[in-house]
DNA sequence: GTCTATAATTTGATAGAC
DNA sequence: GTCTATCAAATTATAGAC
């Protein structure tokens, strides 16, 4: 959510992941983004010397962001449906926007072509999400009393591979319903 | 399947593919293709003058061997589960390949960078899988008497998307086991 | 912090010899 | 069908003025 007023590295930050989101880490470069912010490319690389830097600054804060918008997966105020429609309300944020990637997903995809530290964050940010779900999934385990044979964290990557997999299908075929199809069918 | 002698134009395609599954659209060059195939990139461009005239002919044969590798969804010879088996076992192969992407999920993922043609022919792919799979799940509803609230496009669409998203996270996490725990979840 | 200028490399693509 | 040679443009990145 870009604030009114935002400093030089965080309209790049902006920038830098909404042409990543659209075209992939090696599909958008320095001038693209510092045409878009308003400044020349030297800028940039001030205030993010390589692209690398970049794209770890903007996984980082993406994946902050997201933590923030999900809230903690144990509170035990909300329902494990309301937290399941949470996160699924998230990820329908990023698709609405513009039709957009998941930052994830997207760099994801392209994982083999990212520099190490980029690959790492985006581990990272795909393990907290699987740790999320997966304590959203055992609570829905226990509050139901019957056997389930499927672990939890199992449940988890399937849940969270189905939603990016929509995301792709819905941007593929044109047409943001399948996306909300896919999701309420879960 | 790369068969024992190939034309030019044949290697060519084997190993632009390779490369558009690992590194994406955006992430290969012809100069690249041409040093692994053993040959210089202006001879690439004899057999496809454009880097678009390459990604839609890499699209069109993959389409066709993953059709041929399916077979008709309707062959009553196999029995639904057969048939989805077969389904996962195609992906499979293409993920122990060599952590590869499916090469329709990149490209799916990085529609917005993609030139017209091959956007289409992602398009196409898709459209095909889903009804694939929706013609399965019709038979499997049939089978089966009770009343079922989910349209059988529904769950091909769903069913699709796990299978994708899930290659993703295979990758993204560096560990092939989580593409079979998802795959055999379904 | 932002700019101009520029280096060094890579990219998609073409012309023309063999 | 493949090669050498080359082009024009784009890319990541740096040096140094303001």
């Amino acid at each position: 959510m870009p604030a009114a007023k935002e400093n030089g590295a965080e309209r790049i930050l902006d920038v830098a992941q909404s042409h990543i989101q659209r075209f992939g880490y090696n599909g958008f470069s320095f001038r693209d983004v510092a045409a878009e912010v308003g400044m020349k490319s030297a800028s940039v690389h001030y205030h993010f010397p390589t692209k690398a830097d970049l794209g770890v600054a903007v996984v980082k804060r993406y994946h902050e962001q997201f933590a923030a918008a999900l809230g903690g997966a144990s509170d035990s105020a909300l329902s494990v449906e309301e937290l399941l429609a949470r996160f699924a309300n998230v990820y329908l944020a990023v698709l609405n926007a513009d039709q957009l990637m998941c930052l994830c997903g997207m760099l994801g995809a392209e994982v083999a072509a990212l520099p190490e530290d980029v690959a790492t964050e985006v581990k990272n940010f795909f393990s907290y999400s699987i740790d999320w779900l997966t304590i959203v999934y055992e609570r829905k385990d226990q509050s139901n009393g019957k056997s389930e044979t499927m672990a939890p964290r199992i449940k988890a990557q399937r849940h969270l591979a189905t939603m990016q997999g929509a995301l792709i299908l819905a941007r593929s075929m044109r047409d943001p319903k399948v996306f909300n199809e896919i999701a309420n069918a879960i």
